[in-house]
DNA sequence: TCGTAAAACTGACTAGCGTCAATCATGAAT
DNA sequence: ATTCATGATTGACGCTAGTCAGTTTTACGA
């Protein structure tokens, strides 16, 4: 009644209170001190010991905020998505195509992930499926997918068993990547078998998987 | 030289010793306790010392005989994947082609694995792939692969980079179907979506991966 | 300012995994 | 029968994940 008014029907983002404040600081010095840590040492190697130390933190403050080593990660691997999208926006722009769209789309992200050892080890170790990554790029493969199906573009029986059979191959790909077993077109052909599976003719997917990039 | 005789050139399977029969009878033990536990109580809460204790043998004992508690799993695995390749053989007799066969294995392949607590666990929670699966029943499904390719019935670019999709979007589907998330076609459409993203058109395939089973 | 309830944080504790030096059984030679 | 090398088995140990009762900090009304 003092000093703070009460808000008329909705509340609106109420401005964060000290108590937030500082669980979203300590939130952070996890995640830096975890990405720090595994960038220098490998994901494998670095325990959740070692991440609540080397942010100063007691042990089970780790387990406030995150459940596991996988979910620590989750706020990266969502920055990546954003920036995967950005890049597919760059690539496609003009081209409504969700065929094309969904293609590069998948070639990036393949691409991305497989360079970058975190990442790697996130979706191929803690199973991420491709959906949710999708979703952190703010939906718009999902989209782009559904379009398609709405148009006509792509063929599908079962849209949930679409996604899981694509979610799963996407990492196998990647997993086969980690390994090193496979060549330098992987992320090319993932994204032709996604276009075939999904009903465009195999010509066309070849070439639409194939679409030159602009950047790298 | 006096009750053994000496080989000549190549060693033909000697009879085995008493010491590598105490072996194969530990080893024996431990895979009927880890099943039969896993079976009464789920796959998950068992542990390793759940196994070696209704084995009766000593907690280190485990792991001079595997790696894991999926690997313990592995000679179950297969024996299922002897099992799939007799019904497969069974189902498509008389017919060559590979589309069909491999149709009808993974229809198969992903109903037993579906149907059965540990053979789902394993498969989706240590990413046993199909191949793996797949050289378990002597590897048919791989010589039909091969064969499709090699008869221009599949076409692929990249045979390594195909396994690692069709590997993943296996498990994709079975994790999904271990959720209780897809319908009751979730096999044949997995089929369809196999056979399509290796070149076989979409009627074909929706066609192809709808032959009426014999047994159930 | 003070008191109290809620939120954030803490580290000692438990349970399970995987290792390894020591022990026991087996095989072959003397 | 005895000895010794090899192979199989063992269980105590170290390590890490995850839990939870207790402590500290913050919010807020009196």
């Amino acid at each position: 009644m003092k000093l703070m008014d009460i808000h008329g029907g909705e509340e609106i983002t109420a401005a964060p209170t000290r108590g937030q404040r500082r669980r979203e600081r300590t939130r952070g010095r996890i995640v830096d001190a975890a990405e720090r840590l595994m960038r220098e040492r490998g994901v494998e190697s670095v325990t959740i010991q070692d991440i609540t130390e080397a942010a100063d933190v007691g042990h089970g403050t780790f387990y406030v905020h995150f459940d596991s080593k996988a979910d620590v990660l989750r706020p990266l691997i969502e920055r990546l998505g954003q920036r995967i999208h950005e890049r597919v926006d760059r690539e496609t722009r003009g081209d409504p195509d969700p065929a094309l769209r969904l293609a590069t789309g998948i070639r990036i992200a393949v691409r991305s992930i497989a360079a970058d050892p975190i990442w790697n080890w996130h979706v191929f170790r803690s199973g991420t499926p491709y959906r949710q990554l999708a979703e952190g790029m703010g939906t718009p493969p999902v989209r782009d997918m559904q379009r398609g199906v709405a148009g006509g573009r792509f063929q599908v029986t079962d849209l949930r068993a679409t996604w899981s059979f694509i979610d799963g191959a996407l990492i196998g790909v990647l997993t086969a990547l980690n390994q090193g077993v496979l060549g330098e077109e992987a992320a090319e052909v993932t994204a032709e078998l996604v276009l075939r599976s999904l009903g465009v003719a195999p010509e066309e997917a070849a070439r639409l998987a194939r679409t030159p990039l602009d950047l790298s």
